[in-house]
RNA sequence: GGCGAAGUAGCUCAGUUGGUCAGAGCAGGCGGCUCAUAUCCGCCGUGUCGGGGGUUCAAAUCCCUCCUUCGCCA
């Protein structure tokens, strides 16, 4: 909970590998903490918000030599990826931390220090099978075929003396507290896997790593021939960054609040290793909240897919309000969420620019041309009985918005806003002020300004999510600033007279691709596509050519009509071996026959329902007396053609580009 | 394999402790308004709440089982 009773709300992001190029990921994160961070300065919380990055490790090393720098030079050059891109989402974090800062350097060591001289680090050998890749031990029976069960790596068998932190033995007391602590780890789902895991013997963990062989790290204070390890290094940073051992009054402040906002792919780490730590060093434990991941048609974003989604270019695109709004409003914190443009596009024109943008733009017209373009005098309101139902939903807003961000529901909290801005879209077309206002001046002004205070409540309660936005929209409207905090927040708050100013529409709407304006389901037929494409025979083959083919323009290229298309009907053609006449779902009116050359590789029946790619404006000929119109593309070895197919099943008629 | 989670309208999903919980948004259809960004407002859903069995006066909501999907197992 953020226990707002507290008085203090301390959140972090994981401090980000210095070496990773910035994605949707991390933008995720850090809007989130962000977000929770200025919610609860609303509350009227103290609050304090670290994020930064993590500069020890093999990698960093490597990268460092590669490119011809000292790890350090390479750290100051990289950091700034980070550092630069946060402002640029209008995240307004109140430090930044780098784990080769000094500040830092010397917490750690003090920190293994005080470990080691109470015992609770002891020297002991390693034996295992080392991943450079991974900076990770295997054991054999991890192995997968001799190579590095995660990436495929190269491992090396290595036997070493490495310094040990005593973990297994807090297995018990950890168990303990998370059954004690309903709120320790959440989503439940997230701490049920801890649970799991721990009833499994804990294992000691291994914090050294010899100089000998990766110097970028902080030395082990008691034996300079080692660093720390990276993780026992980096964990530190959330208590380095706020004053332990150098600034214990303001540490002994805001660590007893503190939540850790994490990708559930570094739970382990959090809730065992670093909650080990915390006892070990006995301070207080954490909060930890595991969020989930960003979906790029289905599939995990990572790097090494390709797939990533720069954060970068989204908000240039469409700014970086309707960015926030979006992954604020579309993920469930602790689950999954799938980011495409469509659904971007769909809640930016649906929610910001409808709804929201279009309400204040009437709004401020109306006012501009029959009030004098300041905020009207309220009056008795309208007079009729939709005012007393606006009040209270606008009343009610800032007490619900404020349960459920504390208990994590921010995507329920943006929609209980937008709700109100709906309420009262339809409030105006209740009291219809542009009509009232050739007969009841008085009644309409009133109208007028119980629709612009509610939306104020709106703008208010919906500042922490779009602050530029809100705050631009709260000037429009004559409402000057945002509140301070929401008990601030009081009907009445909107006085009359204020000036409106709107130059232009606040959420310009969009258009959505048309590319994902294609039918969202796929035909029957290719639901469950042919996974796997299989060697067969085909059409035309390009003559295999050791010269490269001549360059050619795009627009050259451009002549080629390549669509996604659904085999739905395939048979022998009588006479040949080896052509099979293909009907062709295109997503045209009718299907097209197609002649394809596959028949010594492919079943008839195996075709039926798979996908393929074909040159659609080829022109049409007859092959065996039967008409070809188009061709299907395929690749031959020795083995025989093998059709192309899209990774996933695509609308038939998709352009291939 | 062990443990865990999830399967609700065409789509995306809400549904705390069993009794107005069968819903919202989007898409689609019809209608209204015209202050407004072709925006806004209203009306329209006979969904086996994955299948089957059970507990109960009463279950989407509890128990068992099956199917499917997903997650965790340093």
């Amino acid at each position: 909970m953020s226990d707002p009773k507290q008085g203090v709300y301390y959140i972090t992001t994981p401090i980000y590998y210095v070496n990773d190029k910035p994605h949707i990921g991390h933008a995720y994160c850090t809007v989130l903490a962000d977000v929770l961070a200025r919610f609860h300065r609303l509350f009227g919380v103290e609050t304090w918000f670290l994020t930064g990055v993590d500069e020890h490790g093999q990698k960093v090393q490597d990268a460092a030599a590669k490119r011809g720098m000292t790890p350090q030079q390479h750290c100051d050059d990289m950091q700034s990826h980070f550092r630069d891109l946060w402002p640029t989402l209008d995240v307004a974090n109140d430090d930044f931390i780098r784990t080769t800062e000094p500040r830092h350097e010397r917490v750690v060591q003090e920190a293994l220090q005080r470990l080691w001289d109470k015992g609770e680090i002891y020297r002991g050998e390693y034996e295992g099978f080392y991943s450079p890749r991974v900076e990770k031990f295997f054991t054999e029976e991890e192995l997968i075929d001799g190579k590095c069960p995660e990436t495929g790596g190269d491992v090396y068998q290595i036997k070493e003396a490495n310094y040990f932190f005593r973990m297994g033995k807090y297995q018990e007391r950890l168990l303990q507290h998370i059954k004690d602590t309903p709120d320790f780890i959440r989503p439940e789902s997230r701490r049920n896997e801890v649970i799991g895991f721990l009833q499994k013997p804990l294992q000691d963990l291994c914090i050294s790593r010899p100089k000998s062989r990766l110097a970028w790290g902080i030395p082990l204070p008691f034996d300079t021939d080692f660093v720390t390890y990276v993780w026992f290094d980096a964990l530190l940073n959330y208590c380095s960054a706020i004053g332990l051992y150098h600034d214990q009054e303001r540490f002994d402040r805001l660590w007893p609040h503190v939540t850790h906002l994490i990708g559930k792919d570094i739970l382990t780490t959090h809730s065992v290793y670093w909650t080990t730590m915390l006892m070990a060093l006995e301070l207080p434990l954490p909060r930890i909240i595991a969020h989930g991941w960003w979906l790029i048609d289905k599939t995990k974003m990572s790097k090494s897919l390709g797939n990533v989604v720069n954060p970068l270019s989204m908000k240039d695109k469409y700014g970086t309000d309707s960015l926030r709004y979006f992954l604020m409003r579309e993920m469930v914190v602790g689950l999954d969420a799938d980011f495409s443009e469509t659904a971007f596009l769909k809640r930016h024109n649906y929610d910001l620019a409808n709804d929201l943008g279009n309400l204040a733009n009437r709004l401020v017209k109306f006012a501009e041309r029959s009030m004098g373009g300041v905020v009207p005098e309220p009056g008795a309101g309208s007079g009729m009985p939709h005012d007393a139902d606006l009040q209270a939903m606008a009343l009610a807003l800032p007490g619900r918005v404020r349960d459920l961000v504390g208990d994590l529901r921010v995507e329920q909290a943006v929609e209980a806003t937008i709700a109100l801005v709906r309420r009262v879209n339809r409030y105006v077309a209740e009291t219809e002020p542009f009509k009232v206002i050739k007969t009841d001046p008085a009644a309409a002004a009133g109208a007028v300004w119980m629709a612009l205070e509610a939306l104020r409540f709106a703008l208010n309660c919906l500042w922490p999510v779009m602050p530029a936005k809100c705050e631009a929209l709260l000037v429009a409207i004559g409402a000057g600033k945002p509140e301070a905090t929401l008990d601030a927040l009081a009907w009445g708050g909107l006085k009359p007279g204020g000036a409106m100013v709107l130059e232009s529409a606040p959420f310009p709407r969009f258009d959505v691709p048309e590319y994902e304006a294609a039918p969202e389901v796929a035909p029957a037929a290719v639901v469950a596509p042919a996974p796997v494409v299989v060697p067969v025979a085909v059409a035309a083959k390009p003559a295999p050519s050791d010269e490269p083919p001549a360059r050619i323009a795009f627009p050259d290229f451009a002549k080629v009509d390549l669509r996604i298309g659904t085999v739905l009907v395939a048979e022998p053609v009588t006479g040949s071996d080896k052509l099979l006449r293909l009907q062709v779902d295109l997503g045209e009116a009718q299907p097209r026959q197609i002649v394809a050359g596959i028949g010594k590789a492919y079943a008839p029946a195996d075709l039926v329902g798979r996908q393929i790619v074909v040159v659609a404006n080829l022109e049409p000929r007859k092959v065996f007396g039967q008409l070809s119109n188009g061709m299907v593309l395929a690749a031959s070895d020795d083995a025989g053609p093998a059709v192309l197919a899209p990774a996933r099943p695509i609308p038939p008629g998709t352009k291939v580009s």
